[in-house]
This record gives structure tokens, C-alpha cells and sequence, in this order.
DNA sequence: ATAATTGTTGCAACTCGGTTGCATTTTTGA
DNA sequence: TCAAAAATGCAACCGAGTTGCAACAATTAT
């Protein structure tokens, strides 16, 4: 019997919460340990196939759990569905960019984002529970297939 | 007779953009100019109240020509709605601040994006339409009504 | 081990933001 | 002023996400 890693990153991680560790968490854990980039809803269930078979309304139950114990990121997209990804030391903050034309969202490398809340909110009002860094336009592979157009910013 | 200068203004900004002055996209073009934070089409449509009566579909249409157009900006958020504020030279792309608590908008000041597109892109694979910072948290109102929480970035 | 309690899941139905197709009305340009 | 083109309104629809509730699984106490 092969011991999966990735399974024990995610009993690890369920654990740690301090949230029981059930079958439908550890599929979904395990689907966005091994994303290289934030997924929608869709792309998790879809990831999970037919054989798991997990309710929508679960899976959402089970972002919400993850976003509110911050295992988990939630971005936000013009486009209406909500994008996660992993709240890791290994997956530090970093912008992201999604491409207007295949909608693929990628990840930017990260920056000083200790800096940012000094830097972005000159009086303290605010308490920061999350800094979203999004750049939208063209990926390469879909700027060669389309025509010029103005940028707008 | 009072002469109205915003509505000078959401004529000129018609004209300049080459689309045709109709009274619907006049109503919607002052409401956006006289705004101080970005606005959902929920907020535009009670702003527009039951005097101007615009059906729904035409405010999301008049929208969407105005963001090809970059007459106005558009700023996603994990709520589900977008929202819009004018993308004139007075007001520049900045940052915003979203509470979790009272869903409000706010604007930050603005940073010097015309280096975010070389800080942010290493290499230049993307071609940018839009560079979008959203900060989210709570506000100085709705910091002091709650109880303390851990922060998660 | 078993019963009672608590927490989790699945299903159906629903809300809300946004879109599409098409008929009607308004704007534009000759 | 009148025809062509564009914009609006209406109804119906789609997709993302939520709510209520019953069924089920997992703990905890006995």
C-alpha cells in the first residue's frame, strides 16, 4: 500500500482547524493541495468526477468552513463565480491574473505584502482581513489570437 | 432656468465616446458622476427611483457599453454583484476597501499604478486591461460594533 | 458496546445577479 | 419628414450561491 502524501497534508490540515475530518472534506482538500491555480466551484466538482459524487451545496459548506478558518483564499472575478486556492506558508499571498478571453486565472509571483497595509491605508481605520491584488487583460497564448485592441486601466 | 453641469458633463462624455445620448444613458451617466464610492446596479436602479422606471436589462446594457467604451470601471467582489464608478482623469485607478461586515465600498487613495504593470508582471507575457486592488475587512464603523476576530490574509 | 447527542450531508426549492430573444419604441441621418 | 439603424422593455431564462429540513454519520457519555 502506497502512502499518499498529499492525503496525510490534508488529515494534517483538518486536523490542525480542529474540524473533524470527513470524506467529502478531504476529496475537496486534496483537490486544491494539488491546484497550481485558484478553482471555481465548478472545476472542483468536475475534479472530483463522478465517482465522489459530492452535493454542490456540500462543497460550498465545506469553502465556507475553509475560508472561515483560513485554509483556504476566496477570489473574487467579474465573471460572477468565486475562485480558491490554498492560505499556505508554501502559497503566500500573490496577485493573480485572469485572462478576458479564455477566463483562466494564473498566479503572479508574490510581493512585500507586509508592506501593504501601510502602504495602501495611510490612516489605521481599517482592520484587513484580506488583500486582493487582480490584473485582467490577455494571456499570451490568447493575445496572439486576437485582434489588437485598446488598453483601458 | 438652472443650467445643470453634471448633465453637461454626461453629455460631453457621450459625445466624446461617439454613442448616442438617449435619456436612459444620460440618467445613468449622472448618477455614476455625481457617486463618491463604486455602485451595484441595485444601488443605481434606487438612485434612479420610480420617476426615470429603467428596466434592469437596459441599466446592465448601458453598463457593459460604458466598461468597452472605459467610460466607467468595473470592480468585482465575493458578494456576487460588480460594481462601477466613473474612469475619468479626476478620478483615477486607486484601491478599494469593502467591509465585511456592512458590504460598503470605499476608495482609497490612489498608488502610483503606472509601475504596477512592471512591479507586478516579471515578464511581459499579458497584455493589461485593467489592474484591480481590493482590500477587505472592516470598517472604522463596523470595527467597533463586533467582536474581535483573528486576522487572515 | 450502545444509546443519546451533536455535527455533517443530500435533496429540493429558492434567491439573486446577470443574460438572451424578440417585439416595440426612439434616435439618427439623409 | 421619413426610412434605416439603434436602443429599450418585457418575458423568460441561466448560473452562482443559499436556506430549510430530513436522513445520515460521527462523537461522547453511560
Amino acid at each position: 500500500m502506497v502512502t499518499n502524501l498529499k492525503h496525510k497534508d490534508a488529515l494534517l490540515t483538518l486536523q490542525k482547524a480542529g474540524i473533524s475530518k470527513t470524506s467529502q472534506r478531504l476529496a475537496v482538500l486534496n483537490i486544491l493541495l494539488k491546484a497550481t491555480t485558484p478553482l471555481s466551484v465548478n472545476t472542483i466538482r468536475q475534479s472530483l468526477g463522478t465517482k465522489a459524487n459530492i452535493d454542490k451545496v456540500t462543497i460550498y459548506r465545506i469553502l465556507s468552513l475553509f475560508r472561515q478558518r483560513g485554509i483556504i483564499r476566496e477570489i473574487a472575478s467579474v465573471g460572477g463565480a468565486n475562485y480558491f486556492e490554498m492560505a499556505t506558508l508554501e502559497n503566500p499571498l500573490h496577485p493573480h491574473f485572469s485572462c478576458r478571453n479564455c477566463g483562466a486565472f494564473t498566479c503572479l509571483a508574490p510581493l512585500p505584502f507586509t508592506q501593504a497595509p501601510e502602504l495602501i491605508l495611510s490612516k489605521n481605520d481599517y482592520s484587513i482581513d484580506h488583500i486582493e491584488i487582480n490584473i485582467s487583460g490577455l494571456c499570451a497564448c490568447c493575445r496572439n489570437s486576437t485582434k489588437t485592441q485598446k488598453t483601458m486601466i
